[in-house]
DNA sequence: TGTTAATATGAATACATGATCATATATTCA
DNA sequence: TGAATATATGATCATGTATTCATATTAACA
C-alpha cells in the first residue's frame, strides 16, 4: 500500500527545499497570503502590506520564476494571483498549525 | 463551516516562516528524513550522510531548539528522534509533490 | 509622438547563514 | 582519578539574500 521511500533524491531534495524557501521569508508569506484572498496589481499589494513597489516587484519575480504565481496585464496595471493550489495548502496548514503551537 | 481569517498576526507570521526556514536548507531536510525513518546517534547521521560531526551538531540543535526533534542518552551516546508530528506530514508532503513536478 | 502611470531592473548595502576548524565539555569505565 | 569516547560550542569565513535607491522599460492615450 503505502509508498516507502528512504532515499531523498538529489534532485527531489532540491526541488523540496526550494518550496520552503519561497515560504521562509515573511514578505513573500504575506504577499502569497494576499494573493491567495484577491488577485492584486503591485501598487495594490505595496499599499496593503505597507511595502515598497521595488520591494514587491523583486518579491514577485522570485515567486514567478518558483512557478508560484502568475499574471495577466490589463493596460499598464499587472494583475497576480497564485499559480501553485499546492503550495496553498502547504501554507495554510502551517498557519493552522503556527496558530496552536 | 470553513475557517476565514484574512488577517495574518505577526506573531503567527513568524511562527510559519520559521517552520519553513527549518526545511528550508538541504542538510536539516537530509537530517529530518532520516531521523523520520530511524532513531540516530550524532556520529550515525554524520556517516550515513556523508557530513562532519561538527555540522551535524550545529544542526541537531538548531532543530531542537525549533522543537523539532528531540534525543535521550545511552551512556555517552545521544540519540536522535522526531518530536513533531506534524512537520512529518508538511515534509512529505513537499517531497511527494516534488517528485510529481 | 510625447507624456503619464505602472512596473521592472541593476547596483549597493547590510545582514543572515552554513560549513569548517579547533577546542571544550561531559560521561563512562578501568 | 585519568583516559577514552561522544558530543557541543565558539570563532571565522565565504556565500546568500532582502531591502533600498535610482533609473529603465513598457503600455496607454491625448
Amino acid at each position: 500500500m503505502s509508498n516507502h521511500n528512504y532515499d531523498l533524491h538529489e534532485e527531489t531534495l532540491d526541488k523540496t527545499t526550494q518550496t520552503f524557501k519561497a515560504l521562509s521569508d515573511p514578505t513573500r508569506v504575506r504577499i502569497l497570503h494576499l494573493l491567495f484572498h484577491k488577485e492584486c496589481s503591485v501598487n495594490e499589494i505595496a499599499k496593503t502590506l505597507g511595502l515598497q513597489q521595488s520591494t514587491v516587484s523583486h518579491q514577485l519575480r522570485y515567486l514567478k520564476q518558483q512557478r508560484l504565481i502568475k499574471c495577466r496585464r490589463h493596460k499598464t496595471t499587472l494583475y497576480y494571483s497564485p499559480e501553485d493550489h499546492h503550495i496553498f495548502h502547504l501554507l495554510n496548514q502551517a498557519i493552522e498549525h503556527a496558530k496552536h503551537i
